[in-house]
DNA sequence: CAGTGAGCGAGCTTCCGCTTGACTT
């Protein structure tokens, strides 16, 4: 017979608390939600005050017995869930699904002895306020996915979704895109004088002529620039003003989930459905605290072990003092940050003793430098800045030399270092060159997984559970794709259905939307509003939106061109269809004629080895990894894993596939690689 | 390692946010 009966969110969070808590407790875990809505309907009463049907799914079954027999032997339950709105819910679904009398409700947060002695000391009841804010959050989502998806089957294709997060996340994508292609490139120069001051050469830039700024686009063209240089080349180079400063450099703010994602990115190249794979399983080995979360928070514990541990490797003047609050706005709370669980536990010596692998300790690394650095000192750099008069023109030289490392000795970051010379005012300088330099405005860059996911969470878009979950939905549903630079770019299929999404349903997919609906949950979780006006607020205009577009959009103006070409077949027209995979020809006497073919695309034709009639082409499985294969599929099976680069093996004469540094023959029993 | 579309109408696709495991090839 166990007293007290605690239940968790998590399995590795159970198992560090029971050491603390000794027999009197079972630590038991939840495994996130025990109750959703169904799958397979709806599961939303829209005549009935919204009323949702909850069940309990297969895969949360197991778990569920196992804490429906737990409860009968405890005599007191205690739901230790986490402090944020899901953690609440399902703390409530707990106490639903498993018909819990008086169930205390504690929540801390840090999993510390005194922390949870604590909590045990203060139990409350379960919020349903905070409840509800959930239970709306959940019915709307379901709503605007399980409605407006059968929308698209209708209109566009079989097996596509729509979203609050997924279709905000493709329309990013698909905006960029069309900035791109929109951006029309403009022409500017900048001149660069080489001076010298005894023997040391040094550089400067012109930044202003007739005492105005000259921006990016001060000088237009070359005939601009040979005029400024026509001036420049007969000036006198006079000194008029020298500073010197010291500029301090902060370190940066321990990771969340989001930062997590994009250094380790960065830095890793690890996407960041790896990296929360790789965290997961330094989470469950209790080397890394919680890694998903939105929180700054760190432990006092944590910071008096970074104390000791700065002070004792680098010396007082290295360590500071630092607490961080989240910028983050809808920011839950409920965690620390993502921090080493035992600051004192280096990278390296965890290494040597074959801890971890490479993967597990790069990442490591990267967690424990960014913790350990974000409590040492600012970085000192001494900072020079010499002004230059020339006749009318201004030239600017500046340098910069590292005085103090501070926390940069173990966080490095890029900054260039450069020296200048002793100068003084009113010094007279000799030129030596002036060097004009044409440039172009450069578009706006495609996303990377790390500056998508930076966006979402600007935007207070998904949670940190699901940034790695939405980028592989978005992908697998063939929307967006990563070209050969890894960047998002759109696909047909994603810009047609984004496209018709803002045209008909601008509401759902503006960028706003997450930010206005958190305001709503916000005072319904501070009972300020109620949820079910709130959704019917939103249900009401909805549908009768999605009901009169029913109605007015047609599936051919979406889904179908006409096409001068002729079916080779039955010599009917060809039409152009859009389908799952994007765009292809289709023989309009469809269904007498099944005529299908591939779209022309761009780039060199390759040629099927395999049967010397079809094209190998780039393709997608159906869990969206993209792969090579011969467009006569059926007829011909020919496929690869890697790009092919079009040219023939000079040994064998298969094709030659990209890798990482070259190429080589995708014959694996020739082994060529160049 | 894989394909789209029309319409008849079987049965199915689909959301976001918590959390990991593995009955079977």
């Amino acid at each position: 017979m166990i007293k007290n009966l605690v239940i968790v969110e998590s399995p590795t969070k159970a198992k560090t608390i029971q050491k603390f808590l000794g027999s009197d407790f079972q630590i038991l875990s939840s495994y996130g939600h025990i109750r959703d809505l169904p799958k397979s309907e709806l599961g939303v009463d829209t005549e009935n005050n919204f009323e949702p049907k909850y069940i309990i799914p297969t895969k949360a079954r197991k778990n569920f017995n196992i804490l429906k027999k737990a409860i009968v032997e405890a005599e007191t339950i205690i739901l230790a869930s986490d402090e944020d709105r899901e953690g609440e819910s399902i703390a409530w679904h707990l106490a639903q699904g498993l018909k819990l009398k008086n169930p205390q409700r504690i929540v801390f947060h840090e999993i510390t002895k005194t922390a949870i002695e604590n909590a045990l000391k203060n139990p409350r009841e379960i919020d349903i306020h905070l409840v509800n804010a959930q239970q709306a959050r959940r019915i709307l989502d379901r709503i605007v996915g399980y409605k407006l998806s059968p929308f698209l089957w209708k209109k566009v294709a079989r097996g596509l979704s729509a979203g609050r997060v997924q279709s905000v996340t493709v329309r990013l994508v698909v905006e960029r895109e069309n900035e791109i292609k929109a951006f029309k490139p403009e022409e500017y120069w900048t001149v660069t004088a080489l001076l010298d001051k005894n023997e040391n050469e040094f550089e400067a830039s012109l930044v202003k002529k007739d005492g105005k700024i000259v921006p990016k686009l001060g000088i237009k063209n070359k005939k601009e620039a040979d005029k400024i240089l026509a001036d420049l080349n007969k000036a006198d180079y006079k000194i008029v003003n020298v500073e010197k400063k010291e500029v301090r450099r902060n370190p940066l703010p321990p990771f969340t989930t989001s930062t997590l994602q994009q250094e380790a990115s960065k830095k890793l190249h690890f996407p960041a459905k790896f990296t929360m794979g790789v965290a997961q399983s330094l989470y469950e080995r209790g080397l890394i605290t919680y890694h998903r979360t939105d929180s700054l928070n760190l432990s006092e514990q944590s910071l008096a072990s970074a104390k000791g541990f700065i002070t004792g490797s680098y010396g007082e003047n290295y360590w500071t003092s630092r607490r961080y609050k989240t910028k983050s706005k809808g920011a839950q709370e409920a965690h620390e940050a993502i921090r080493p669980s035992y600051p004192e536990k280096e990278p390296e010596a965890l290494k040597t003793a074959k801890k971890l692998d490479d993967k597990q300790f790069k990442l490591y690394d990267l967690i424990w430098r960014r913790f350990i650095s974000g409590q040492m000192s600012q970085a000192i750099f001494d900072a020079t800045q010499i002004d230059i008069e020339a006749e009318n023109y201004l030239f600017r030289a500046s340098g910069q030399t590292l005085k103090f490392d501070g926390f940069l000795k173990i966080y490095p970051l890029k900054f260039k270092e450069s020296e200048l010379p002793e100068l003084t005012k009113d010094e007279i300088l000799k030129l030596l060159k002036l060097t004009p330099d044409q440039h172009f405005t450069q578009p706006p860059a495609r996303y990377s997984e790390a500056t998508l996911i930076k966006t979402l969470e600007e935007n207070g878009i998904g949670r940190p559970s699901t940034y790695a979950p939405t980028l592989s939905t978005v992908q697998q549903r063939n929307y967006i794709q990563k070209n050969d630079q890894k960047k998002f770019e759109p696909t047909e299929i994603g810009t047609v259905v984004i496209n018709l999404l803002i045209e008909h349903f601008p509401k759902i997919v503006d960028i706003k939307f997450t930010a206005e609906m958190e305001e709503d949950l916000d005072k319904i979780a501070e009972n300020k509003k109620q949820w079910v006006p709130t959704i019917k607020d939103f249900y009401d205009p909805f549908i009768k939106r999605l009901d009169e577009k029913y109605e007015e959009v047609s599936k051919k103006e979406i889904a179908q061109e006409e096409t001068n070409e002729i079916c080779p077949k039955c010599q009917s027209p060809l039409i152009i269809r859009l389908g799952r995979f994007g765009k292809f020809y289709a023989c309009s006497n469809f269904p007498k004629c099944r005529h299908t073919a591939p779209l022309k695309k761009e780039g060199p034709e390759i040629k099927c080895p395999k049967c010397g009639e079809g094209d190998v082409t780039e393709k997608r499985t159906k869990k969206g990894k993209i792969f090579y294969g011969c467009n006569q599929y059926p007829k011909c099976d020919f496929a690869l894993w890697d790009k092919p680069t079009g040219e023939k093996c000079p040994e064998c004469d298969s094709l030659l596939v990209a890798t990482k540094k070259g190429a080589k023959c995708s014959n694996k029993d020739c082994g060529h690689t160049q």
